[in-house]
DNA sequence: CAGGAACCGTAACGTACGGTACGGCTCGAT
DNA sequence: ATCGAGCCGTACCGTACGTTACGGTTCCTG
């Protein structure tokens, strides 16, 4: 018996109260990095530690709620695909990865990321593996029934729809990521992020698009 | 007046005994995370905790330290270029491919990236610059050349270097670096890095080669 | 209005760890 | 043989922070 694909799916029932003081831990994670201590949430948040430690149990605790409580929140809009036409196939591309590129060079992308980067060093917890599921590979999940139509209505030619993803991947996101990471700047303005869209979207097409029958592997 | 433009190029003067100690750390930082506490490296190198600070100042000299004899391990060999033919390109290229995979999967790689980040969240020193400077960059500026150099040679069609190296990059690593941050395990064996080597490689030329005249701006 | 649950603010405790002090050992120079 | 520099091992101090405890306040319920 296969047990539930993802289990942090289960929804984590919330007061408001509690959806506040996880976005004062979230604005401090924000601005302070992780040097977020349980007094700092307390006093932004208003609350005392004892709720704190009550309802999250302990720092850790508090940390996975908090980075489940942004993930639910991230939850991107499919886009719908009927039977794609070349033109649409490649608007759902464009906007797939200007909302990734959004996403990921936002501050509480960066901060969460940069967070649980750190936490899977001495892996205690599950944090990585969140950040994960809900970033990249709930991306995939979304993307790859628009690659498997577009493949079906012959537009797209590819042996296999994850590695397929992960080129349009790499496309999207060179090294955009893990400069944010570190600490640099590489500059992600509104109008950057649209002309990598579409320059990423053009980039795939062409290594996977079925117009001149061309395709590396 | 310009200043040297990577200060980190000084050369660092380290006894014997503080290359020891530096490699003791090292590993301890692979093992453990970030969890290095001066304790720890004094033991295991089996010095004192005063001679540590001694000769790094703090903790954070300590990293410092650690973080830059790493990267001063790092220098990959260039790969040399005369005038290149579409073979020796292409070989040079999945070269490259092959030791960034190489160096990004490996131990160290992993844990001195995460230490940088954590520390880039507080942005108290320079680590994230340090790491971004010996990686990103060093690998842009060893692989610029030879795109130069194709592109003269008429085998290769871009405008910019630098978007060409991103392009490149981000075909070569792909999702790789953030999953293995966030403690995912990607699979990279020395056959998937191949592998990863060779399709990039022919990625990238199918969208710069020369070959068809095509090219996605 | 009485009783109690939930919560706030704050004080207190324990511990881990960065940083310092100091006594003893080794070894090269004189 | 003597001296001193450099280093080891360890004990020690101060602080930050996770965690707990507790008295006081608010507010809901009967």
């Amino acid at each position: 018996m296969v047990t539930q694909a993802y289990e942090q799916e289960e929804e984590q029932k919330l007061t408001e109260r509690q959806k506040d003081i996880l976005d004062a831990a979230l604005r401090l994670l924000v601005e302070d990095g992780d040097n977020l201590t349980m007094a700092a949430v307390a006093r932004r948040a208003r609350c005392s530690k004892e709720s704190l430690y009550k309802w999250f149990g302990d720092r850790d605790g508090l940390l996975t709620a908090t980075v489940r409580w942004q993930a639910s929140k991230v939850r991107v809009v499919p886009v719908d695909q009927g039977k794609p036409d070349l033109l649409s196939l490649s608007e759902s591309l464009e906007s797939y990865a200007r909302d990734w590129l959004k996403v990921i060079s936002s501050d509480t992308s960066v901060a969460l990321n940069r967070v649980a980067i750190s936490h899977a060093g001495s892996g205690r917890d599950k944090l990585g593996e969140i950040v994960l599921q809900n970033g990249r590979f709930a991306l995939a999940a979304r993307l790859k029934p628009v690659l498997d139509a577009g493949k079906r209505a012959g537009l797209l030619v590819f042996e296999d729809a994850e590695t397929a993803f992960r080129t349009f991947f790499g496309l999207v996101a060179r090294d955009v990521q893990i400069r944010l990471l570190l600490g640099d700047w590489p500059g992600m303005t509104e109008a950057a992020i649209e002309e990598d869209a579409v320059r990423a979207t053009k980039q795939f097409l062409a290594l996977h698009g079925a117009g001149k029958g061309q395709q590396a592997k």
